[in-house]
This record gives structure tokens, C-alpha cells and sequence, in this order.
DNA sequence: ACGCATAATTATTGAAAATAACGAATGTCA
DNA sequence: TGACATTCGTTATTTTCAATAATTATGCGT
């Protein structure tokens, strides 16, 4: 007896979403319908309807007669994507500083304390939950739907990249103070400072995410 | 014996995505799957798989056990919507006069003797048919596939929207001069004026949309 | 007799299984 | 050795069946 409300391939399409991000479904990797369906234990109607939307998504691409691939997302594509979100991330923060109540602020505050705390205490996995949670907040103080929309795209396919993120050393610190920096123009309600700050941060997170990538690539060769 | 290279359910799709465009799907109305299964004749499952494309799309809502329904677009999503994709395509103007060589120059120069002689002539679908290459060569020439990808999302919400778009007396000659500010900015590879004149550009045409409403509503109540 | 609640019926979606079509790979024959 | 044909694996589509929600009708209580 299932009473699920929602139905089997939107729960499917989340399922295979994480596989992804979590790496079990390896970018490029082929997904081979019948062995889908007997791991999920599931019929393929289900599966290929969720298969339909991962890649209306940009997840999966789907080759006709062929079946549907893993999307595989270059360090071209990082340099794409990251100016896009910190235009639209920065648009957020300019409008959540208008936005923001007393209380929202009391809120964000909370956040940053704990964001200081985990820094401090440099568990790694902490400050990146916080860090998430107060992106999404600035972008629900934004309220603006399609806004919203347009960032979470962009972020799934980020997230497909970023399967086994490493942490570069003094990004902790760094990515800390610019977000004290973001908070502090929230504070005083100065959008374009919100605004400028916000893609601040997501500029020199591209750029801590590149050097890592950089210093992968030659300790491969090495 | 069908010889199709593209799957019908993206056929399927493309279909029902300018059925939604030219109002034959009004908004916010049920899509009745056999109906619609008869008048294509498919089968549901193609039909069902294309519905679940549009509604990653956001160009319908899908409802458990309820069915699909058209979308509908507010007011207010036009005024959350314009802001982003001004944002969005200012970027792009921003890229392209960077990016645009003497040739991609020459072409635009071409676009925009067109644009003014079908504007001077008062060929309004002329003028917005070139209107929207224009937009598109500077989409391309900014060469950022996802930034491409965020401005096709938001448009199709916005040409849900615009089914029976109406053009305001007087805007042509503005929307004209607003695209002149635009090229002259590329020409002369000032990104940052290039910016800012496609923002306004986009800025001026919600509020023409708006007044426009205005002018419809009051009509209404007359 | 009227209104509300409940139960049965009907219409429509959801899922599964079967069938068809296609493409690729492999093996055979010239 | 190369080209062609056949077979196999996989996707695409159709068909069928099951589950659920909306609607309507019926019965009970007031």
C-alpha cells in the first residue's frame, strides 16, 4: 500500500537527481532503462518520465534510438555558469536588502554567528551547510519566483560538477568575510553594496574552485 | 513506416509548445489527455512524457491525479520576470561587445538599417520579427551557452504571456531609438554602455506592456 | 420536504507489460 | 578483406489494467 500523493516519477526524477549529484551515476555514464527498473524496482513508464524531465533539466541529455547520458560539465562550463548566478545571486541580495525585516535580519544573524562558529572551529561540512542555508534565504527574501528559478537551474547543474568538491585551504576564512561583507551591506539595507558583495563572493569562489581544479590537474600529471 | 530521427515526444512538445504560444491551449485550461491523444493521434505515453518536458518548463502545472493545466502568467510575474531578463541580457551586451568581430558588427549594422526602414514604415510584425534576431545575434555573440539557456526559460514564460501582444502607439519609434543606443554602444565596444542601454531597453518595454494593461483594464470597466 | 452526508458510479490519471522499431555489432560469404 | 545480412540489445510506442478523485444520486436526519 503506497500513499505517496505525489506521483511515482517525480520521486523517481528526485532519486536519480541525487544518484547524480552523489556521483553513483557518474557523468557521461549511460543509463540502461532495464537495469534502472530493476534497481528501483520500478516499470520503465515511470523511469523514462523522469527521465524526460532530468533532462528538460540539462542533467541527462537524451539521444534518440540511443538512450540518455549522464551531462558532463567542463571547467568551461564553471566559467559560464558562475558570472550568470553572481549577476542573478547579486540581484538577490539587492533586493533582499529592501526586502528584509527587522526579523529577517535578527534571522540572518543567527546564521552568521553559527557560520562564525563553524569557521572557527573549521568543521568544514558545517560551514557549508550554513553557507547554502543563508544563500537560500537571501534568495527567498529576493521573493521573486522566477528569480529563484533561474538560480536553482544553474545550481543543479553546479551541483553535477562539483560531485566530490574539495575545499581549497584558506578558502574557509576568505569565503567568511565576504560573507560577513554581504551581510553587513544587508544590514544597512544598501542594495547595490548587497548587490556588489554577492558577486563578490561568487566570483572568488570560481576563482578558489579553479586553482583547486588547476592543482588537481598537475598533481595528476605529476 | 516512420522515419523520424527526433522522438515524437519531443514533436509532441514542440507542438504543444506553440499550441500553449498562439492561445489554441488558453491559459490556465485542462489538458484532456484522450482529447488530445485523438486530435495529434498518439497514444498517452508520448503525449504524457511531452506534458512532463512543458511542465519542467513551467509552461504547464501537473497536478496528481488531477491532470496537466496551461500555466498562467500575472502582472506580477512580468514585473518579477522583466527585471531578470534585463539583467540577464544586458549581460549578454555586455559579452558581445567584447566578443563581436568586424563581420558580427557588419551584420548587426545590416539588422538595424532594417530595423529603422521597417519602423519608418510602420511594419510592426517586421519590426518585431527583426527586433527579435537583433536580440538573438546578441545572445549568441555573448557565446555563454547557459546564460542563452536562462534568457530561452524566462522567454517562454513571457511568450505564454504576450499570446495577444498589442503594440502601444509610439513605442515603435522608442523601441527603435532604444536599439540604436544599444548598436552604438556594441560599435563603439563599450560593454558597460552596452549594459545598461539593454536593461533600459528591457526596462522601457515592461512599462509599455504595463501601460498597455492599464489602458485594456480600463477598457474593460468602461 | 429540504439539506447534508455518505456511498456508488464514472471519468481520468498512473503504472505496467507487451509489442514494434531501430541501431549496432557480429559473423558469414564472396 | 570488405560488404552485406542477420541477430541481439535497447529504446519507442501502444495497449491494458489499476487506482484515485470528482460527481452524482440516494438515504437519513432534522
Amino acid at each position: 500500500m503506497r500513499l505517496v500523493q505525489n506521483s511515482l516519477h517525480d520521486e523517481v526524477a528526485a532519486l536519480l537527481r541525487s544518484q547524480i549529484f552523489e556521483g553513483q551515476l557518474a557523468q557521461g555514464s549511460f543509463l540502461d532503462e532495464a537495469a534502472l527498473c530493476e534497481s528501483l524496482k520500478i516499470s520503465r513508464t515511470p523511469l523514462r518520465e523522469a527521465l524526460k524531465v532530468l533532462a528538460a533539466e540539462g542533467l541527462v541529455r537524451h539521444e534518440p534510438r540511443r538512450g540518455c547520458f549522464v551531462n558532463q560539465v567542463t571547467e568551461q562550463d564553471l566559467d559560464d555558469i558562475f558570472p550568470v548566478i553572481a549577476l542573478l545571486e547579486g540581484r538577490c541580495a539587492f533586493e533582499a536588502a529592501r526586502n528584509a525585516s527587522d526579523a529577517d535580519l535578527a534571522a540572518l544573524d543567527a546564521l552568521h554567528t553559527r557560520l562564525e562558529q563553524h569557521a572557527q572551529a573549521k568543521r568544514i561540512n558545517d560551514y557549508y551547510a550554513t553557507n547554502f542555508i543563508i544563500h537560500e534565504a537571501i534568495i527567498t527574501l529576493a521573493n521573486n519566483r522566477w528569480l529563484a528559478q533561474a538560480i536553482a537551474d544553474l545550481r543543479k547543474i553546479l551541483k553535477l560538477a562539483r560531485q566530490q568538491q574539495l575545499h581549497a585551504p584558506g578558502r574557509l576564512e576568505q569565503s567568511l568575510s565576504e560573507h560577513l561583507a554581504i551581510y553587513a551591506a544587508l544590514r544597512a539595507r544598501d542594495s547595490e553594496g548587497a548587490d556588489a558583495a554577492m558577486r563578490m563572493h561568487l566570483t572568488r569562489q570560481r576563482e578558489a574552485l579553479r586553482a583547486l581544479a588547476r592543482e588537481q590537474k598537475s598533481r595528476l600529471l605529476a
